[in-house]
DNA sequence: CCGACATGCTTCGCACACGAACGAAATCTT
DNA sequence: AAGATTTCGTTCGTGTGCGAAGCATGTCGG
């Protein structure tokens, strides 16, 4: 019966390659750089937002609150990040790039491979807009789903918030720079 | 030339979604299956090449030895599948799915998410075969720089979509996964 | 003013995932 | 045949990643 199955195996182990090899890459870049991807990454993200609370940060990365903490808890025992509590709001807490941090982020390298890099401008135009169309498809399409687990479906019109979270289609003009992950305001529970 | 950056940034965004995605539904099938994704690969993997090393199993899920040798603890504690030493090479290991693996395995759901499968299946076959395309090039890309600093590369980046797409589709009959690989037991080239 | 609820972060337990190092077994060398 | 080397699987240590639970704080209704 339904030995159809390729293609979607064939989709999981690409999956599954491409995240081991980010894997490894970050492996590597925590040999040569003492600092990992998700390191690096969350670095990075403090430094584009400025100050901002963990809860931001973990938004900004796509992670979970937990995961940044522990990032953070390595990050800060290396004194390349500095928290401290909230003055208005004593809950959160802010995070701050140290000189040591900028040091090490402006000679860290970037998060995707070199040879990666090099091979990826050497296409041609087209084929890196489809490349990151794609990505940004299967990332729509796939954490659409995570996101979510109400009933509801996709009917027809979509209201700003909906479009800003899955923008399935878009033309050929992708995003400029834009940091994404505006707002995220609070989500109801769906079920107790 | 100044979007080149922007470009990079959001495919590093992009990997991390699906990630996360992949991730969040392994969570999901542990809950409703008891499996986790990784697990559920080993199974299947373990079903398809009937009984094998841990290392062919390792080699055929694309993750390390270490690694399997967790998931298959795990597995074994569940009673799902058999983990015997080789008669022959007594280094070996042999492992087997057990009558329950076989039931559950036959229960479980893809590894993918239905509604994902619903939405790919809903698109046209140009589309599918492109987002294969990409997957795979992606993946040839980035490990094999992970994987060596062998100067093995993919051919031509050229006309790559018409030329890509051909030969990656395999009818649907026993994808006999890796392209690569084939035998290893050449030389170690290893560390001074 | 004070409980009831909400929010933000941290702690805890689990499951990957890897390289390094280890012991056992097979193979090669001398 | 004895020793060196390779190969196979496991164990160890580190670093993600998540949800559930725990605290501390803020906010709202009575």
């Amino acid at each position: 019966m339904g030995t159809s199955l390729s293609m979607e195996n064939q989709i999981v182990a690409a999956i599954r390659r491409i995240m081991r090899a980010v894997d490894l890459h970050s492996r590597r870049l925590a040999e040569e750089h003492g600092l990992t991807g998700p390191q690096l990454a969350t670095l990075q993200a403090a430094a584009n937002l400025g100050e901002s609370s963990t809860g931001t940060l973990a938004r900004a990365v796509h992670l979970s609150g937990p995961t940044v903490t522990g990032i953070l808890d390595r990050l800060t025992k290396r004194g390349l990040v500095d928290r401290t509590r909230n003055g208005q709001d004593r809950r959160s807490v802010t995070v701050r790039l140290t000189s040591d941090g900028e040091s090490v982020l402006a000679a860290a390298p970037s998060l995707l491979q070199d040879r990666f890099r090099q091979e990826l401008t050497r296409l041609e135009e087209w084929e890196q807009t489809t490349i990151l169309a794609t990505l940004q498809r299967m990332a729509a399409m796939m954490d659409a789903e995570s996101l979510d687990a109400s009933p509801l479906l996709v009917p027809g019109p979509l209201d700003a918030a909906t479009q800003a979270a899955a923008p399935v289609i878009s033309p050929a003009e992708t995003v400029a720079e834009s940091t994404d992950s505006a707002a995220i305001p609070a989500k109801a529970p769906t079920v107790p």
